[in-house]
DNA sequence: TCATTTCATTGACCTACATCAATAGAATTT
DNA sequence: AAATTCTATTGATGTAGGTCAATGAAATGA
């Protein structure tokens, strides 16, 4: 927290974004945080254990998935730097989670324990509406999600994935981005080619 | 607010599921809160308006829906009693409504206006931490419902909503049933009818 | 450096679900 | 009570997207 090259900018200015915090509080706040490094294809959580920590993106890229009965694996979330990414129902409950999450680079976290996230909302209360702002942001994007596969064509939610994000194509292997978009790495491929045909 | 039959113990017990309040503050909330009768169809909230309101169900149904460019209906929520429902994107940006929000049946609502919110959130900062569970809950049930998309066929997500909330069935045409799946009525008739052959 | 695994692409074929049209029973309205 | 909507169901047919198998290119590892 010493120098303005400090990853402990990123995470107090993606607070700053909602809530002013005092001199204090900020020192306060990353005293909680620890730093955890992982590498490309390393584990950050596994099915079945539980998640103790919620964890904000300083460098590199994670994806967050289920595997069903059959073992295919379903994309829930991306996190690329600056983004949040748990699994937020084990963290909350204390039960075994349902989420695995993966480091897709070698990546650098900032991770907050569940007793002490329980201790910085009680200690500064503002932390209760970032939190809030948060999950209310999580809520609309997560409601238009849901409409994208009730609506749209896979196609559509390619091209809207694309115009959102351009920097995961050169990031994320496409047969993750076919998982987040609920297709088989085949059809993504095939959508590819009549795209670049029309172009 | 008077007696133990008032539609304010409703909204006091989802509530209490989550924080304690002193009578004091309960008698606050509680005068922070207007009552809203809907008769059948009428709109609660239409495209274009702005949401100036959240609502809790204490009597009726309440559906949530997107309209597309086709003008097809898409439901993205249902409220019974005990729900809270909105357009949560409008209410805390102060952007027009993506979704329209109609009562199924003759229903009452509590609304909390966006102005009262803020102060009530100031005055009883506990409230941050109800609406946080709330989201947070929010969160994890929205997870859920696009990993159903992610992996599940239709007639999985619709065992899934039978057995998780058996009376909709009882309360809720099946068109709009058909609609919150992502199927077409069609379909879904034909799903039942199989379904009703196994058995 | 060569060997091995992983990845994206293509082709052939298959299935879950959509669309459109018709009908009959319910529910509303007159 | 008749007339007029809605709603659920069925049949015929079309299509988005899946599955399985094969191939070459790229990344990984010894």
């Amino acid at each position: 927290m010493k120098s303005s090259l400090s990853p402990y900018n990123s995470i107090l200015a993606n607070v700053a974004k909602h809530i002013l915090l005092t001199a204090e509080e900020k020192k306060y706040f990353c005293s909680q945080l620890r730093v955890k490094k992982l590498r490309k294809r390393q584990y950050l959580l596994q099915t079945g254990d539980v998640s103790r920590f919620e964890q904000f993106v300083t460098k590199g890229c994670l994806r967050a998935y289920y595997v069903d009965e059959q073992g295919h694996e379903r994309i829930v979330q991306f996190a690329l730097e600056g983004w949040w990414i748990g699994d937020m129902g084990s963290f909350f409950s204390g039960q075994p989670a349902t989420l695995t999450i993966e480091a897709m680079e070698d990546s650098e976290l900032f991770q907050i324990e569940r007793n002490d996230f329980d201790i910085l909302l009680e200690k500064v209360p503002k932390f209760e509406r970032f939190f809030r702002i948060l999950l209310s942001n999580a809520h609309i994007a997560h409601q238009r999600r849901v409409l994208s596969h009730l609506t749209g064509s896979a196609q559509e939610r390619y091209l809207d994935l694309r115009s959102k994000y351009p920097s995961f194509e050169q990031r994320i292997p496409l047969r993750h981005i076919a998982s987040y978009l609920g297709v088989t790495p085949e059809f993504l491929s095939r959508m590819r080619k009549q795209l670049a045909k029309k172009k």
